[in-house]
DNA sequence: AGCAGAGCGGAACGATCCGTTCCACTGTTA
DNA sequence: TAACAGTGGAACGGATCGTTCCGCTCTGCT
């Protein structure tokens, strides 16, 4: 892997691949903290300087597109791991456990308008359209999921888990645990329960947040 | 009511009187949608210039704060109101009904932290925990509310349909009672049902909010 | 009729913030 | 030891925003 032997990297370029990992575990924790927050947080976090960052990234923009790219690919991902869980309910509300715990909902939903959007993040969100409705459509299948739930009920509930955010990140994760639980409750199918009000949340209704904003 | 006489005001005094209103309403729509807007933004949307704003209001902390408590308040009168519904249930889940419908959970929570509170506001928010209490003491006195369900759940589905927003506000609140049918759903008491994970919230874990950010 | 002043619009100001650039320095590699 | 990748952080320039201020209008009183 290394530009000038098959050894490991040692003194200064192990220091820069550390710091490769560093920045973006800061950054991710500085915009999931607060969205606008400003790129000398992110280098102070990190313990680095700011030269470190322009270094890695042409600018803002570039880090926030990477970094929302980043959590678009892990929606992807736990998605698919998913979808290998044989029991229909388990992949289900173990998909959105996970992706609950990631705070990958923040990551692509609060960052987005931030940046103009790559084409292969357009083909990466549109997997995970697909990967959800796969996984909505088993849901139906397993006859636990109420069958007045839609695909797109998932952005609500991801977004009310997300909404939870106490300072300790542990006890955040504890509450969006509980918040699920809540929800999923109420999704379950219940005999003669009354339906669920208003027009389902539909396709085209999230995508306002991906335009640009000022 | 006049200055000047008992007849109603005319003229510029009318005037005046009609500009109160429409800013505060320009305020609360304004800082609904983006709670660190430019005082500007606020003096555009009602169609007035600035001076008009700092005429009635001691600077942009100030206005913050009264519209904050104005959500206060409706908040306790909502809680209130609900209180006379003699069924239970319905007295529980109207007023969350009417409290998501009104979006006073942005306005308080949203903007805290943002100003320093009054005593006053402290003295409301203390009754408005009470009557909260008072309404989910009653919900779990019609048996509809599954017993591990605590008060400051309250606060976690309040904070689930705030969440939810798309640009059109109608639109909004038409997903934001779906929301909260799922959550009122998920907190009633099913038999047999799996107990809520992890600790309940509890009392002292919103308060962070009204802490002064930075 | 005429005047004092309340109410107002919006330009201008000053402070702050933030993204980006730049340069001096350090340890590494050849 | 020369060249240079990697870095820290000061400095800069632009943008933003809260607040002030000045000139204008229209009202209410004398």
């Amino acid at each position: 892997m290394s530009t000038t032997s098959g050894k490991t990297l040692g003194g200064r370029r192990a220091q820069a691949a550390r710091n490769d990992e560093v920045i973006l575990e800061a950054a991710r924790a500085v915009f999931l903290d607060d969205p606008k927050a400003p790129i000398a947080a992110v280098a102070e976090r990190a313990g680095v300087g700011i030269s470190a960052l322009y270094r890695r990234y042409a600018g803002k923009e570039d880090l926030l597109r990477q970094l929302c790219h980043d959590g678009l690919r892990r929606y992807v991902a736990e998605a698919e791991t998913a979808l290998d869980e044989p029991d229909d309910w388990a992949a289900f509300t173990g998909f959105l456990a996970r992706v609950v715990d990631a705070d990958v909902h923040s990551l692509t939903v609060h960052l987005a308008g931030t940046f103009t959007p790559t084409e292969e993040m357009g083909r990466d969100a549109m997997r995970a359209g697909e990967l959800a409705t796969a996984l909505v459509d088993r849901a139906h299948a397993s006859g636990r999921l109420r069958p007045d739930a839609v695909v797109h009920d998932l952005g609500l509930l991801l977004e009310a888990c997300a909404a939870v955010r106490v300072p300790d990140p542990e006890r955040t994760r504890q509450l969006r645990r509980r918040q699920l639980a809540v929800l999923l409750a109420g999704l379950s199918s219940a005999p003669g329960a009354d339906p669920l009000p208003g027009p389902p949340p539909a396709a085209g209704e999230f995508d306002w947040r991906w335009r640009r904003r000022e």
